[in-house]
DNA sequence: TCTATTGGTTGGAGCGCTCTAACGATGTAA
DNA sequence: TTACATCGTTAGAGCGCTCCAACCAATAGA
């Protein structure tokens, strides 16, 4: 397991060590003779530079720190994704985390992501007090996902959830709904703006809002539909996708047909929903670009090409299936 | 963002640089006096070592690379989940890459891992020849998931998808069914064991085997279903938990109830299959085992307490829920 | 002819740390 | 007393690289 080092590859080919690093940087200044000595004498060797070592000499990095709640939740996945797509475009590799939503646990990956002084830091959705996050920003340029901040050092991607619900609520009223519940989601992340964008949809329309407590799951989504089922609206817009399939089955097994008898929006957009046997009218969250937006904003700061904080409120788009319709006259 | 260095901490605690060295990494064989001078020392000036000099220095490594198709997978997810907890346990971090199942691009992420000299290397369900993985396993110990090998210098965590297929065939033959069908997963991945899996238990208890062939998909699940109409078994072993899904619906459709005329089985224990709306009897991988294991590999290559190629073929289990019951009579 | 200029190449310092060998001080045994 | 451990501490080399200043032709300009 001992690798060649530029030494090795200057021997073999007759050159300095500083012609060999001149080459695996690709620097123009070099003749084309030299350069495929260096080259061939690294190929046989199977040389190749050694990042650490780099980035300590040069006093830069080309790693992203990342720290994620977890990975089982496919919204942090795909966010990933997006940061990793931008990453590797620019030439630049992820070290990721896991936090568990606990502060201690969090402060601890932030403390073992800043010891590889990486060129930039993604976190999503931490829970740790804003202090930390700025101690962290003074360390490396930071970037918040699904989390908003108002320090001056960190950039923000999230989405616009009250836009997302009002997304929801148009397309009922469009289809002539006027009695439209909302499952919320209680304490969850997001459940806050999804509530206050239902709340004022339903006020800009004129009608009457009927907010149900709830919570992300499909259970919660089955009860609050049990709850609603004394005086059944035309429509509900639930708080995420499982809940809005456990509405979904609880109106079955109350003999309620969707979207004949009741109409259900869910919101996020999961594999679940664009199963057929679902086919979930929701709202989506570009997750992918959640990702690829932070990555972005992160380089930036590290290019320098900007001081100020950027806030991206993305947003959101309906995506229109087989669970709703209008109502019944 | 310009930190301190040990430099910095020996001064103002008027030591030497070798002995900030000794208290940062825990030295038994320091003084009290002069430990706590120096970690005062450390932290009004918020300094945290530098990993990569000291990986350099050290000439070890505390970094695992891990290498996934893309994170978009909740299979790969709990994985890397499974790993970043070993991990962590044990002072590892996790640089991550994704290689898309394109050789070309495995091949770049591969070398990208390799470049920081990890500790080793985890490359889940690659795609690239046995070659390049030989390659590899030169520079770094290398665990493969999802995916088997003959080659002594790597390990292997895999899942016994033939055993995972005879526990559902077993489940329903206890029911009493004696016509069950397969809808398979074409060439996908981990697709040819279960296939091997069913025939062989269809064999086992001396029954006629039927595959319809299909992939990992609920359009899938669908069309073969259709397939199966003219003349339905009484149970169908599905190749995932997507095709079991587009299974269910399309018997639905048929007029055909689910587990009263045919029962379904899935593969894969998804957070779909455990929705109360779906229920669905599966096949449960314990994912977050395989990331585990594949660390514990690692690390034991790494402090050179084995050298002889271990080959994990981890036991699925079955759970059982709504969607199998006994054959109609 | 002499001085600039240019392009390719190189030695050496240094990035922030670890590790080895050696140091002085103290205690212990002969 | 001398010799010898033992303990806490330190100087210095070195990990594999980048970067700067210097260097050496070779060519161009005066």
């Amino acid at each position: 397991m001992v690798r060649p080092t530029m030494e090795d590859v200057a021997a073999r080919a007759g050159v300095s060590r500083a012609l060999v690093s001149l080459v695996m940087r690709g620097s123009p200044r070099v003749s084309e003779q030299r350069r495929a000595a260096v080259l061939k004498a690294a190929e046989e060797l199977g040389y190749s530079p050694h990042a650490m070592a780099r980035s300590l000499a040069s006093r830069t990095s080309h790693l992203l720190g990342v720290m994620v709640s977890d990975l089982h939740n496919p919204f942090f996945a795909e966010v990933v994704d997006g940061l990793d797509e931008v990453a590797r475009e620019r030439g630049f590799d992820l070290i990721v985390n896991t936090g568990g939503r606990e502060p201690a646990r969090e402060r601890r990956a932030l403390a073992s992501l800043l010891s590889f002084r990486p060129a930039g830091l993604a976190l999503l959705s931490p829970v740790v007090p804003s202090a930390d996050i700025a101690r962290a920003a003074a360390q490396a340029p930071v970037v918040l996902v699904a989390r908003s901040s108002r320090l001056a050092a960190v950039d923000t991607v999230n989405d616009d959830g009250e836009r997302g619900i009002t997304l929801a609520v148009d397309h009922l009223v469009s289809l002539g709904h006027r009695r439209i519940a909302h499952v919320d989601g209680g304490g969850g992340a997001q459940a806050g703006p999804r509530r206050r964008g239902y709340l004022a949809a339903m006020a800009a329309h004129g009608l009457v809002p009927r907010v149900v407590a709830g919570e992300y799951t499909d259970v919660a989504g089955a009860r609050a539909v049990r709850e609603l089922l004394a005086d059944p609206p035309t429509a509900i817009v639930s708080c995420n996708d499982f809940n809005a399939v456990g509405a979904i089955s609880a109106l079955a097994e109350a003999g309620l047909r969707v979207p004949r008898d009741v109409s259900v929006v869910g919101y996020d957009n999961t594999s679940l929903a664009a199963l057929r046997h679902v086919s979930l009218t929701t709202v989506d969250q570009p997750r992918n670009e959640f990702g690829r937006l932070a990555a972005e904003a992160l380089l930036q700061r590290v290019r320098g090409e900007r001081q100020e904080p950027v806030r991206h409120l993305l947003r959101p788009s309906l995506v229109v299936r087989a669970t709703t319709g209008p109502p019944r006259r």
